[in-house]
DNA sequence: TCCAATCTTGCAAGCGCTTGCAAAACGCGA
DNA sequence: TCGCGTTTTGCAAGCGCTTGCAAGATTGGA
């Protein structure tokens, strides 16, 4: 069987497909497009410098065959790739989810491919996730904070791929920095709680060793309780995830410890919820007794009984946001590093 | 600035990087080493082919320079990457990231990364992702379920890439199956209320239209409930996506039309919290009024107030295991696909 | 009608790695 | 010490696409 390039008197339409993946190939479209390779690609790269009868040609003969092209072949030789790494410390904590989802909406109908890694709050995986991404020359990169290892530093440095920090808000950006300020979240927190009449509040934060946000929520949220002046802040110390478990054990713990507090700020509504029932469990009345304020707005805080005040955290609109942003950078050379400030929104429940 | 082979009389451990990515590439590594790339690519390949001299010092060279091989390239001259295509049809349902973190975590040591796709509970988007994917030539591809396009299954039969479907158990399987039956999981859930001495039991499942795997536990409830010959099966028809909100109403709605529901199987455990709260507000007395029992073992069932009883899914194992099926595929080259049925768990807590 | 300026298009040289093949090195028994 | 069967290693030909450069086609003005 050896290649037959003349007396081909068959259906001009016909190509005999390369062997080797079995699947098309750009040859064989322009083949059929009757146009060289370097046409068909720069109609699916830069469609708008090929005339239009041409792209539509290459269009037909791409359909026709179903052309996909080889990803690898293409990023290879391009040194560059449409794919975004995007790194968050949990999969499970379903704030990062729905960034997620926002993202990959906007960047489907640009053909940009999410590759998604988990750091698991972890710095050292993290970098490796890094290095691992970058291997494969993405058009750009995701982080989630903006707390970064030595190593991880280094290598985005030495990169001109663009970086989005997301989800937090602070100085000397790596480059661009979408996200809202915790410190401010945790003031509004205890504001809110003593506003409500509050006199001694407390703050229960799950990972805080890990979780750089939760400790910045947990600090501006001190901050606060200290310049009242009224009570020592207290803070209920690092334990394991949140989790609906630990959100229970922890307001038990905490109360047993602190009889006096009649506010509780959960790093996380999920530790809320546990705290919730742990109440419902005791009979402690919520909002006379004690009042709860949580952070994610998940979905259930509005639905329970009594339904659960919580910070708003602008989850989908980081997503977008960032998409967006990046969109803007890869179809212009000149957009500039931004740093976006997305707010939040504190929502109160009858909780307190 | 041309290249200068010889006279280089400096320390032989300099070697100027090419320019062209600023990284190191193999070659580099090779003349470190004083190889060949083809060792090089071997020592890094097939570590068992080489001799454990020249290893080492492969591993010293790579070392040294901080090597990280330009995935584009190997991917295409072995028409392979290290690469799984995993494909679940929400981000948000925590059920498939548990499923997934399993599957990294496993994946993760081997080198093998996942790329992730969403595909939202469309057979549309699911064939658009698969396309999408195989232009990545991965080592496998994951789906959930047993349902796919037309579109999707020829180009699935047309790859040799292994395919593994998960989270269902039933005939005909592509290739690989590893999962459980949610027609045994309905039947159970109608058995075990029944046990419980209740009359009249429904089903509520969310996007009954969409969700394939939420219709067959209805279909085995039914079922079940048929056999009794002691009232028609109660099923509350398709709605949104499984959330609290919905949850709470349905579950109200469902009352209302069938005063006699003594016991409800929800087809998620958010559905069922969400009824939950709805007890609670309407105070109907759990299980005596109503039993419940959901599906999916979250985090809260097992500390609300009552506990809530549920099934709960191999979330973890199947992708642990589908992780082990596939790296045992990778490193020998005959094993067959298999067929696992991971079977689940009745978990009777105080709501039933 | 002709020429210069502007668009379009094709040529061909890579992108950095893998791997079949063959040569070199090695091991061992005679 | 020699010869033969086994490793171990290097050579070099791609993998399928992108893109700088230059040639060809087109346009408009004189």
């Amino acid at each position: 069987m050896t290649d037959t390039t003349i007396g081909d008197s068959g259906s001009p339409s016909k190509v005999a497909l390369r062997r080797t993946t079995g699947r098309a190939q750009m040859a064989d479209v322009a083949q059929i497009a009757g146009v060289s390779t370097a046409t068909v690609s720069r109609a699916l790269r830069h469609p708008a410098s090929e005339s239009a009868a041409l792209r539509a040609q290459v269009d037909a003969a791409i359909e026709q065959l179903g052309y996909v092209p080889n990803v690898m072949a293409g990023g290879l030789a391009a040194s560059r790739t449409r794919t975004i790494g995007v790194i968050v410390p949990s999969l499970i904590n379903s704030f990062f989810s729905a960034t997620i989802e926002a993202m990959a909406a906007r960047f489907e109908s640009d053909g940009y491919q999410i590759m998604l890694g988990n750091s698991d709050y972890s710095l050292e995986r993290e970098e490796a996730l890094i290095n691992s991404f970058l291997s494969w020359s993405p058009a750009a990169i995701v982080l989630t904070g903006q707390t970064h290892s030595r190593g991880a530093l280094k290598r985005l440095l030495g990169t001109d791929t663009p970086v989005v920090e997301m989800w937090e808000m602070g100085d000397n950006p790596l480059d661009t920095l979408i996200g809202f300020s915790h410190r401010a979240v945790g003031r509004a927190a205890a504001q809110h709680l003593y506003a409500r009449g509050k006199q001694c509040i407390a703050y229960i934060g799950a990972a805080l060793d890990l979780d750089r946000r939760a400790a910045q929520r947990g600090d501006g949220f001190a901050e606060v309780v200290r310049e009242t002046n009224a009570h020592a802040p207290v803070v209920s110390g690092p334990m394991g995830r949140a989790n609906v478990a630990n959100g229970a054990r922890a307001l038990e713990a905490l109360l047993a410890a602190h009889p006096e507090v009649d506010g509780v700020f959960f790093s996380n509504d999920v530790l809320m919820l546990g705290g919730l029932f742990h109440c419902q469990r005791q009979g402690i009345r919520i909002p006379q007794d004690l009042a709860l304020i949580g952070f994610g707005d998940l979905d259930f805080a509005a639905h329970s009984l009594p339904s659960l005040s919580t910070i708003r955290p602008p989850k989908a609109e980081i997503g977008a946001s960032t998409a967006d942003h990046l969109l803007r950078r890869f179809s212009n050379e000149d957009v500039p590093p931004e740093t976006i400030d997305l707010g939040f929104e504190l929502i109160a429940r009858g909780s307190s």
